[in-house]
DNA sequence: CCAATATATTGAACGTTGTTTAATTAAAAT
DNA sequence: ATTTTAATTAAACAACGTTCAATATATTGG
């Protein structure tokens, strides 16, 4: 048709990374194609790439809205705890119930190689890392004298295994009948690190 | 050109996951084809398909044989341990290794939803969950009278954990710069959780 | 030993996919 | 009103997984 200009460039883009997010979380990342995409926001295939590099930018951008969610859901469990070690659980439940209810868009944001470029974008990795000072801060909290080192390991660790559990119940890997198993399962976890780090000096 | 039976049935089926296992590893499996796999064992395409059912059949059988190494190479790890605690941590150390010398394959193994079917073959769940029982054995050793479930949860919670510390680690996402940081996530993370489950009645 | 049957393998096709680009068409500028 | 500019499209490309009729070779029966 030719110029339209129904919407700037960066409507196009919110329209874009929206109806993307959308479609994820119905069929999953690896069946969105570029012409669903398209389609659901009223434009040709070849219009996404005058506004993306790629269909793999998009969901990179996709992603950059599922860590803001992520992050704030964490900010919420955290304030609405008493305890740093509360907190900490609360966060690790939040974690779990995003993996659940958002299966798609939680495997399109840590599935390695489910779309990933070689390089995570600075802008990924940076909201990545604000998720992880939110751990930090609460350990810190209950432990002052403990290297820095110790605290950022500390830290990692219990992301990693949240994570881990995350993951594996999603793939149905974990094999355990009972209901909450990833629950207690990640209280286990949490616990044994949380009271490791008390004791460090 | 038509029969040719310069293979049997039985051999085809190994040539095929063998090529397909050289493949992925050299490229990783989103980047394997049929007809790379048919050109890897000196057939057209179309016949892949008469020994399996389709390409995920392929890296479903491939995937056996990396859970059959990987158990392999977790078990010569207990041997050649002397407590059961360091057990443990070797095979953690193991896991940890097998991923990142074989990152490709370590992806299809666990990435979901690369290849991945709705549910889990039979062959391979109870591949896995030796592997678990593997952890289980040891952990049986610093503990007689806990419960059985608290055994198999805390069990998962270590394997859960190592897993997420591969996972992340593959992907780039711990943010840590110092070297063999991963194996000290680990340590941590071992340690806290074996600590608690031998303090645990 | 040759003809008939059975079957392993192919070759070509189908419907998709992501991406590129020339052509088109409408808005903006003159 | 005409020219310029640029947003959008339509069509094409190569590559993908998969299917299936055609084919060529083994195996069998006479």
């Amino acid at each position: 048709m030719g110029r339209r200009s129904d919407h700037s460039r960066e409507e196009l883009q919110v329209l874009i990374i929206e109806a993307t997010l959308n479609l994820v979380k119905e069929h999953g990342a690896d069946r969105v194609t570029a012409r669903q995409i398209a389609a659901s926001v009223g434009y040709t295939p070849g219009m996404l790439y005058s506004v993306f590099i790629n269909l793999q930018d998009i969901f990179l951008h996709v992603n950059q809205v599922g860590l803001r969610t992520l992050y704030q859901l964490c900010k919420n469990a955290q304030l609405e705890s008493d305890t740093p070690a509360d907190a900490i659980k609360a966060m690790g439940l939040t974690y779990l119930r995003f993996a659940e209810e958002h299966t798609h868009q939680f495997d399109l944001m840590f599935a390695r190689h489910i779309q990933h470029p070689e390089v995570t974008p600075v802008e990924l990795s940076n909201q990545i890392q604000v998720l992880f000072e939110l751990i930090e801060g609460q350990l810190r909290l209950l432990n002052r004298t403990a290297s820095e080192t110790l605290l950022q390991q500390t830290a990692r660790s219990l992301w990693s295994g949240v994570h881990g559990i995350a993951a594996l119940r999603l793939s149905n890997q974990l094999y355990l009948e009972q209901a909450e198993a990833d629950r207690n399962i990640m209280a286990i976890l949490v616990t044994g690190i949380v009271q490791q780090w008390q004791a460090a000096r």
